[in-house]
Parts: structure tokens; sequence; C-alpha cells
DNA sequence: CGAATGAGTGAGTGATTAACCACTCCCTCT
DNA sequence: AGAGGGAGTGGTTAATCACTCACTCATTCG
């Protein structure tokens, strides 16, 4: 509507994408039912009301942010699959799940695809994390032809992971947490 | 204190069982946030008010709940085990891997646990969450003699069927999830 | 019998929550 | 200059929550 130069982004879009970011960090200590819109509101440095400006409920909300964290993973995936030392399925697995390793490091993004798992009683939010687990699947297959078992491996790898970086496993000195770290 | 012969339980105890047991399927649904206390007693056919007289708050009942599910989960290994075709760690994996997808495919027990591992935030729960699979490794460890890299294969895969449950993939006829229930 | 004890509840309380509305400020276009 | 619209907020509301209290009913024991 209005120019027609420069200045693409129109201030809102700019604030929503802020938001996501921010929301990821406040969601991701108490999940979808735990965090109040005032806490991801006050995250993200805007009032409770300019959030339900702009975005029309929690669900939403919360459904956007998943779906954020998704395109994340991807980008993360397709970085570990440009550094693959050779083009064969093993090789790339391997480097996509060294890049996952390092994106969830930092715990929070991989705490609100948890809690997005839990909350998934909730339909929208089944259906957000259903396509994120799709277009994970196939984009790993794609990207490095493994075959279903090696996916399979490949994935359930990276629950045990996301497990312990849960439950902040690396912080005990226990035998159990020894063992399944690896 | 009371009389010397029969009747030991005393009813409050048995109310307590009845609490944990029922509580599981309230509190699958909505994890420890999401679910009201109210729910929990209305699934156990009290009062809410008689709930605060068996535990002292939300937190304590819910940690009483994650370590009820914890035994369930070792008693079900235990029986895997004891129905191993033979002692090899492999056949005693495969046998309480094979008890454990019976008992999750009731899906509430297990996302009971999902939601424990997601409410770890709290510390007591991450206690209780901890504990859990401290003593479902070493138990593990103890009656299969399986290596590290078996066991971290096994939990793996547990880990995978949980999230599967979780977002039933098995109701899809999607690709992804073919490939991942395997 | 009568007192004591434990099971069990109805009716709240204060705090918090998602969502809404009326409003101000500021920028841009004419 | 001034109108129009979008950014952003303070204040509120109806509902809901964890938790409490005063109370009743049943059993048991001396």
């Amino acid at each position: 509507m209005t120019m027609t130069s420069s200045r693409r982004l129109s201030t809102a879009e700019e604030r929503r994408h802020t938001v996501l970011r921010t929301a990821i960090k406040a969601f991701a200590a108490r999940g979808y039912y735990g965090t109040t819109t005032t806490e991801v509101a006050k995250a993200a440095g805007i009032s409770q009301a300019y959030l339900y400006r702009l975005f029309p409920d929690k669900e939403t909300l919360f459904v956007a942010v998943v779906d954020y964290c998704s395109a994340r993973i991807r980008e993360c995936h397709a970085e570990g699959a440009a550094a693959a030392a050779t083009a064969e399925p093993a090789a790339v697995l391997a480097a996509m799940a060294a890049a996952y390793t390092e994106l969830i490091a930092d715990r929070d993004l991989l705490m609100v695809l948890l809690h997005a798992t839990c909350a998934s009683s909730e339909p929208a939010i089944r259906e957000a994390v259903r396509a994120c687990y799709a277009k994970q699947v196939e984009y790993v297959r794609a990207a490095s032809g493994a075959s279903d078992e090696q996916i399979r491996r490949f994935f359930g790898d990276g629950l045990l992971a996301n497990v312990l970086v849960g439950v902040d496993a690396a912080a005990l000195d226990a035998r159990w947490a020894r063992t399944l770290l690896g």
C-alpha cells in the first residue's frame, strides 16, 4: 500500500520476527501451558497488549514459534550436509548430526520442540510438530540418500541427545549419564 | 497404633495409591503445568480438598506420579528380561524392548514421562526424572549385561518410540511416519 | 454411651491469566 | 498544516488456579 521504494519490511513484521526469536527463550523454560503471554511479551520488549495485536492468540503464537524452530533445524541440517566430507549417506548423516549437536547446545530451541511434543494434545500444535518431523525426515532422506534404518537411527540418536540435554545430564557425574552420553 | 490384626492398609494409603494410578491419565493429557488439581481429584473420584490432604502440594503429587511410572517401567523391564529367549545381552534387550513397546501402547504412562522431562525446570521434578533414568539404565545394564553402546541404542530406540506415540504417528499414512516407525 | 480420631467435603480466597478496549503518540502523505 | 493510520500501551475483566478452612459423617475404643 505505502511507498514504492526502499524500507520494504514493515516494522510490525520485524517485531513479529523479534517476538519469535525471543519467545523461544520464554517458552523453553516452561512450555506452552506454563509460560504466560506476559512473559513472552516482556522477553520481546513489548507490552502484552501489543503481543495480541501481532498474534491473534497464544496458540497461534506458539505454533509460529514451533515453525520457526523447525526452519532453524532445517537450516542447520543443510549447513551440516554442505560441510560433509564425502557424499556417502553415512558421512552426510554424521555431518548433520554434528551440526545438530552444536545447534541444541544452547538448550532453548530443543526444549521448545520437546514442549511442543508434550503439548500435542492441542490439535493445532500436534499438526505443527508432525509437520516439523515430516520436513526433517524428508530433508534428511533427500540430502543424505540414507536408508530407512539409517534415518531411524539418526533420529533415535537425536532424541536421546534431546532428553539428555533436557535433564542436563552432562552436568552429572553418574554412570548412567556417562553411558547414555556415549 | 491401632489394632494388631487384619486390615493392615490404612484407607488413606489405599486412596493415595488410587490417586497415583488415576492421575496418570489426567497428567498425560496436558502435563504438570496444564493439568489442574481439580481434574486430578475428579479422575480419582475424590474432592479437590481431600487431594490436598493426601498430598501436600501439586509438585509433590506430580513427583509421586513420576516415581510410580518409573517403578512400573522397571517392572515391565523385569518381566521382559524374564521372558527372554536366551541370556545373551542382545536377546535380553530385545525382550525388554518388546515388553516396553507393549507397555507404552496405552500412551498415558509414556506421556507422563515426556511431560516430566519437559517440566524439569522445576528442580524437584528434574531430580525425579533423573532418578527414573538412572534406575532404568542401571537395571537394563545389570539385567542384560549389554555394552554402553547397546544400552545407548536401546534408549535411543525407546525415545523414538515415545515421540512417535506422542504425536500418534501410527495414525498417519505418511512416508516420514512409516520410515521412523520402521 | 461418649469422646476421640480419621475420612471426606462445600464453599470459599487471593493471585494469576488470556484476552480486550480505549487511548496516546508518531510518522507519512497530501 | 492537518488528516489518516499504524505502532504501542495502561488498565480492566471474566475466568481459572492452587490452596485453605470450617465443617460433617463414620468408625473405633475405653
